[in-house]
DNA sequence: CGATCGATTGAGTAGCGTCAAATCGGGTGG
DNA sequence: CCACCCGATTTGACGCTACTCAATCGATCG
């Protein structure tokens, strides 16, 4: 299992620190000691829509993504999740995604309960708790505007961007995409071959240059140019 | 300005109450005394995108919208919304969308400081907020999906569904719709011209009916058959 | 080394967008 | 009351973006 984990992209932020005892946000702290440690493969579930909002996990390591299938197969997926992202506090009641492991997972789960009745005494984590929605509604707006209105080219070019900013690890200007390209396709309402072949015309045009390990932003202002934000 | 108000819609479902002082969600209550009451005229605006968010809003009477507008025009709805439900309550810091009026409409604000200092000290009033933002989440969710991955004639087919639960007056099955075929586009990610076309294709199958006053939903399992949720 | 899975590239097409014209309906002024 | 006007809606013709189907390539693994 531990070997399993190690083969997983970069460790990322929370690698260097004993795990659960890290910078926790003050008003998770006092939930610390309700929750324990999961992991869960590459590709498995973490929890299934329709069942009941029980639990809620916190990322310690690898990349999650909320997922929506329809009867017919297609796929849409809501978003992607890193190290310290919290996951499962979007409904009350039953879950509307799926959540879903993109890479092998670390996670510390809390159950809801618990977290609800201390938010109920705890003017701070009550809002830090709307904070996190309020966050998560920002992004979804985002997502709103970027499938609705944006052509394929600029859907990437925004998607290369916010990963960029998301997971955040500064080595030269390459972004790791752990998810592949199916995952970026239904996140962005796309076909698969648009996406490569989209990928490839930046590529052409010197913007950004594809590796194995992820994508090289040659030309931040280009693809910035090209988002329309 | 009242003989204004009354050419619009229908006055829904506040209408046969005096105003500000119906029932309002008891944690709202309280703040009842901070609040006071606005008019915005058709198609004016609430409050901008990037405007601090010093206030927040609820619909007394009439339609409102949430709206990004991209610089060469590309305009995305994200949702509408009806009498008691909350704007404004999105952002911190900023509005991301800009709020504006489908028709003429009353409000009722409240300082955004005041419900946020009210919520340090009321849990009941914090777990409503974010329960208000939860809800928010869920629909954009749903949104999400329906951008990203279903068909024009899907998109339609769940856009009559969603209003008629929204709008939830049961005349008949008769959907009033307050908003233009602009409005209908921009929300579901199309054109004006394929609206239309979807809307007539629907018609011509007998599954609704277009009326000066709005669409009649004749047959509501054909729809929710098309609308694939 | 062959098998397999993901990524890429190519060819052809369909759905939806754009442009343009016609129609409808409501409001206005004579 | 009626003719006209103007904006919203509808319909038609055509084009393009992005999808589908299919083949190829590349990398990893047994």
């Amino acid at each position: 299992m531990q070997t399993a984990l190690r083969t997983v992209p970069p460790p990322t932020r929370m690698s260097h620190m004993p795990t659960p005892f890290r910078a926790v946000p003050g008003a998770l702290a006092l939930l610390e000691q309700f929750g324990c440690t999961v992991t869960v493969r590459r590709d498995h579930e973490i929890y299934r829509h329709g069942e009941p909002t029980d639990f809620c996990w916190r990322i310690l390591t690898g990349c999650a993504r909320t997922v929506k299938l329809m009867e017919d197969g297609r796929r849409q997926i809501g978003e992607f999740l890193w190290p310290d992202d919290l996951l499962g506090m979007d409904d009350f009641g039953t879950h509307y995604f799926d959540g879903e492991a993109v890479t092998d997972l670390t996670l510390r789960r809390y159950p809801r309960r618990v977290v609800e009745a201390q938010a109920e005494g705890n003017a701070v984590l009550a809002l830090w708790l709307r904070t996190i929605t309020v966050t998560n509604l920002r992004f979804a707006h985002r997502q709103l505007v970027l499938l609705g209105r944006k052509t394929a080219l600029e859907k990437i070019a925004s998607f290369l961007l916010e990963m960029d900013r998301r997971s955040a690890q500064t080595d030269g200007g390459v972004v790791e995409l752990p998810m592949n390209r199916t995952d970026i396709a239904d996140h962005l309402g796309l076909s698969i071959e648009t996406v490569c072949r989209n990928l490839a015309h930046l590529q052409r045009e010197g913007t950004v240059g594809i590796l194995r390990s992820g994508i090289d932003l040659l030309d931040r202002d280009a693809l910035l140019e090209l988002a329309r934000e």
